[in-house]
DNA sequence: TGCCTTTCTTGAACCAGTTCATTTTTCCGG
DNA sequence: CCGGAAAAATGAACTGGTTCAAGAAAGGCA
């Protein structure tokens, strides 16, 4: 069940057979049926969550009680309050599996201590976390200047899976727009285009 | 003038000779006049940049022809085209000086090399980028809900002494709104509040 | 010091997207 | 495979912020 993941290392890294056991050791399988929380506010987010099997979201609700989704994560990727989980305070989002699903969860010390220890993990997390960081902010800039109609469209052709499989208001806030306005974009296109 | 550097990397690790002494080495002190270019678009972004002296922002001029700011920096903060940086590809940002500045410079190869042999600097490295990602999150997620002069007053409460070396265009377009809508918004501050 | 370019201000018209309310469709659990 | 609840669609009224245009102030440099 953890070879996804060290294959995603692999990508990286080139992993050796201690860390590996190390890794080995601290994960844990959690099992999460449709609809149900990994983590809610308040809570300080012990672990970093990858996913093997399922689809998950993680969304905060703003003090008018409006919901407004922060990630969208499938098979490979990661999913977390990860503000909370860096930072050790408790945490502001709900986690919550989309359809039933599968994490690798890896506690926060153990992986500062299994990073300390070898090289090639702490390498890998900086790696990857560098590249998120990037592509993140990659992805607010091409954002910054279309419509709710440009970013949907780009959205659905870069990743029509994830927008198939989580519900639509989820997908219309992760992108910032209203549930109401992306039924109407969806109309206009499922027309004359 | 490396020092208020290394006082940076020691909040986060501790810092051996070797690896001291290898920054000393590769690091790179330029000096910047008001106004001018550190790089630009369609540049490989080839160095890290902290701010020794100065202040620093990057924008992205959209194909309209609109400026939005993505990075306001002053000392002891670092300043680039990250995505271009990491990705080894043509990048899309000018960056530049707002003030007559210095910026001291680390290549990518020297800075790839020394965290491979020095894990305090791979740690250091993680370990910020992980809390660089984390805030800024929690910034798009706390700016989520709030309106523009929100966004304007929370910023100007934490950040005064940038909004007031920037140009006020570049800090509205850094917030989200045009420059009038932010002038409209100090000059209701400015009266009755 | 004074000039000239850049930045900031102000006002009016406009609009992309929201909000609210209702109806229709989907889909899941029994 | 059916009943009910959640999700999606649709329409009408509204609004926070933009855009455009033009004038006032600021501040760097000769």
């Amino acid at each position: 069940m953890i070879q996804p993941f060290l294959t995603n290392i692999r990508r990286y890294v080139s992993l050796s057979d201690a860390a590996r056991a190390d890794l080995e050791r601290i994960a844990r399988l959690r099992q999460f049926e449709r609809r149900s929380l990994v983590s809610r506010p308040g809570q300080i987010a012990q672990t970093r969550n990858y996913v093997v099997k399922g689809a998950f979201r993680s969304y905060y609700v703003d003090p008018s009680g409006k919901e407004h989704t922060i990630q969208l994560s499938i098979e490979d990727w990661f999913i977390s309050d990860f503000h909370s989980y860096i930072t050790r305070e408790p945490g502001t989002l709900f986690v919550e599996s989309v359809e039933a699903g599968t994490l690798l969860q890896f506690p926060y010390d153990d992986i500062e201590a299994l990073c300390a220890r070898h090289v090639e993990l702490s390498e890998y997390f900086r790696r990857t976390t560098e590249r998120a960081f990037a592509f993140s902010r990659i992805r607010v800039q091409a954002d910054i200047s279309k419509t709710a109609e440009e970013r949907y469209r780009a959205f659905y052709a870069r990743y029509p899976d994830i927008v198939h499989r989580m519900p639509q208001y989820a997908v219309a806030s992760y992108l910032g727009m209203s549930a109401e306005f992306l039924s109407k974009i969806r109309a206009r296109m499922a027309n004359g285009k």
